[in-house]
RNA sequence: GGAGACGUGGCUGAGUGGUUGAAAGCGCCGCACUCGAAAUGCGGUAUACCAGAAAUGGUAUCAGGGGUUCAAAUCCUCUCGUCUCCGCCA
C-alpha cells in the first residue's frame, strides 16, 4: 500500500510513476483523494461530538444531560457508520494502487524488459540433444507417470539419483546463504487468508492458490510466509537489516496455463524453492537489493549454467515491487531463458500493509522498514537446465562440480543404470 | 472433536460501570549527589489518526469485532490466540 500523504503531496510524480505500469483509464488518484477528504471530514465531525460526550461523562450527569447525550449518541452512531463505509471504500481504492516503479524502471510490459547481464554460452551439441523429460526419464531421475497416477497431471516424483540431485541443489543453496549470515527458516507451508492479503497475493491470485477446508491456503512461495514473519512488529533498529532465507515446497494451481512446450518440470503444481528475504532500513534497501541480486548470480555462476539477468519493465513486475530483476536460465529444448529467480525491492509498500516498523532514533518515530525478496533459487527449472545443458552424446549428464560434494560418493556423471 | 481457564503498557501486576490512558513495582532515559560507580533522590518514559507552521489540542486503543448504557478495561456476544484435561491420531 502507498502512503496517502505522499500521494497528496506529490500527485504529479505519483501519477507519472503509476502510469508506467497501468493504463490511464484505470488510474483515478483524484477519486482516492476525494475519498480521503470525505473520510477526514467525517472523522473531524464525529470526534467533535465524541469530545462533547466525553466532557459530560466525567461524572454522574443530570437527567437533562442524559437525554441530551442520548440523542448525541445516535448522531455519533450515524456518523460512524458513514465513516466506516467510507474507510472501507478508501482502503479498497488504496490497495488497488500498485507500487511506484523506481526511477530507472522502464514503462510498459514484457516487451520492454532489458537483459543487463549474460553469463556463459548457449551450449552447442554435435549430436541430437534430448529434452529434460526424455533425459530425466531415461536416466531414472524423475517418474512423471507414477506422479500423475498418484496426484494427477502437473506433478512429478523425484526418484533415486534424481532426488539426490534435487536435494544437492537445496543443500548448496542452504550452505551458501548460511555462510552469508542469513538465518534459515522452514516456515509452515499453509497460511491464513489474512497472511495472503498482507503478502499482497490476495485478492489477485485467489484462483491460483490451493485452498483447504479450513480456509488456509498452501503457500505459492515462501515469500508469502516471510513477509508475514514480522507482521505488526516494531523491530529494534540494531537488528536491521534482518536477513532470512527459507525453504518451502511451493504450490500453484496453474489452472489452464499448460502449454505443450512447458511440459516436464518447467511449470508444475509443486516445486522446491529457497527464498531470501530482507527487512531493511529504508536508506539501505537498494544496497540490499544489489546484494541479493549478486547472491542469486553467484549461485548461478557456481552451477556454471548459461543464464541472463533481466531488468523487468514496470508492467511485467508484480504490483507490490518498485523494481525487479529476473535471473533466467537457458533451456535448450525450448530455445529460451526461463526464470529461476526474481529479486525485488518493495520499499515500504509491503511493510505498510503488514505494519512492520522500526523506531527511527533520528525522528523518534516508528517508521516502516523496507522489504526485499529474491529466490535463491527455485530448483524446478534448474534441474532441467542442468540435464539439458550438461548432456553428453551417450545420454549421460555431467553434474556441476559444486554439487558433487552433496551427491553420493561425489558422483560426477549420471549414467543410465 | 469434547470440557475448562486465561488474554491490561517494554515486563510483572492492580483495577466496586462514572476525571482510569489506566495504581504499584521492575526496566529504560534525563538530572542531582559522587573523583567515578553503586545506592539514593527528583523528573520523564505507549501508539495511531485528525486539526495546527509550531506550541498544543482533540479522538481512539486494556487481544479483535459487534452489542447493552447518558457513560464500558469493567456487563453481554461472536471471532482469534495461549494454556490445561479428555477423545482421536495415516
Amino acid at each position: 500500500m502507498l502512503d496517502i500523504k505522499f500521494i497528496r503531496e506529490n500527485l504529479t510524480e505519483v501519477k507519472t510513476g503509476l502510469l508506467k505500469r497501468m493504463p490511464a483509464d484505470k488510474l483515478n488518484l483524484e477519486g482516492v483523494i476525494a475519498l480521503d477528504d470525505k473520510r477526514r471530514e467525517l472523522i473531524a465531525a464525529s470526534e467533535e461530538l465524541k469530545a462533547e460526550r466525553n466532557r459530560n461523562s466525567k461524572s454522574k450527569p443530570t437527567p437533562e444531560t442524559i437525554a441530551e447525550m442520548k440523542t448525541l449518541g445516535e448522531k455519533i452512531k450515524k456518523l460512524e457508520e458513514e465513516l466506516n463505509a467510507t474507510e472501507t471504500e478508501f482502503l479498497e481504492a488504496m490497495s488497488e494502487l500498485p507500487n511506484i516503479p523506481a526511477a530507472d524502471v522502464l514503462p510498459g510490459g514484457k516487451e520492454n524488459n532489458e537483459v543487463i547481464h549474460t553469463y556463459g554460452q548457449k551450449p552447442k551439441f554435435d549430436f541430437e540433444p534430448k529434452d529434460h523429460v526424455e533425459l530425466a526419464t531415461s536416466l531414472g531421475l524423475i517418474d512423471y507417470e507414477r506422479a500423475a497416477k498418484m496426484s494427477g497431471s502437473g506433478f512429478w516424483c523425484y526418484t533415486g539419483v534424481g532426488a539426490q540431485l534435487e536435494w544437492a541443489l537445496l543443500n548448496y543453496f542452504i550452505d551458501f546463504h548460511t555462510k552469508n549470515g542469513y538465518q534459515f527458516l522452514i516456515p509452515p507451508f499453509l497460511l491464513t487468508e489474512k497472511s495472503a492479503y498482507t503478502s499482497g497475493h490476495l485478492p489477485k491470485f485467489r484462483d491460483d492458490l490451493f485452498w483447504t477446508q479450513d480456509a488456509l491456503c498452501l503457500n505459492a512461495t515462501s515469500e508469502m510466509m516471510l513477509g508475514n514473519y514480522h507482521r505488526d512488529e516494531i523491530l529494534p533498529i540494531e537488528e536491521l537489516p534482518k536477513k532470512y532465507f527459507a525453504y518451502s515446497a511451493c504450490f500453484r494451481r496453474e489452472a489452464g496455463s499448460y502449454r505443450q512446450e512447458e511440459r516436464g518440470m518447467i511449470r508444475g503444481h509443486q516445486f522446491n524453492k529457497i527464498e531470501m528475504f530482507i527487512f531493511s532500513k529504508p536508506e539501505e534497501s537498494w544496497k540490499m537489493f544489489a546484494e541479493m541480486v549478486n547472491n542469486a548470480q553467484k549461485l548461478m555462476e557456481g552451477l556454471n549454467l548459461n543464464f541472463q539477468i533481466s531488468k523487468l519493465a514496470a508492467g511485467d513486475s508484480s504490483a507490490a515491487m518498485a523494481k525487479t530483476y529476473d535471473i533466467e536460465v537457458y533451456i535448450p529444448s525450448m530455445g529460451i531463458y526461463k526464470e529461476v529467480s526474481s529479486a525485488s525491492n518493495a520499499l515500504d509498500y509491503q511493510a505498510r500493509r503488514g505494519q512492520v516498523r522500526y523506531k527511527n532514533p533520528a525522528t523518534g518515530k516508528n517508521e516502516f522498514v523496507h522489504t526485499l525478496n529474491a529466490s535463491g533459487l527455485a530448483t524446478s527449472r534448474l534441474l532441467p537446465a542442468i540435464l539439458e545443458q550438461n548432456q553428453q552424446a551417450d545420454g549421460s549428464v555431467i553434474i556441476p562440480k559444486i554439487l558433487r560434494q552433496y551427491m553420493p560418493k561425489r558422483m560426477k556423471v549420471i549414467k543410465k543404470a
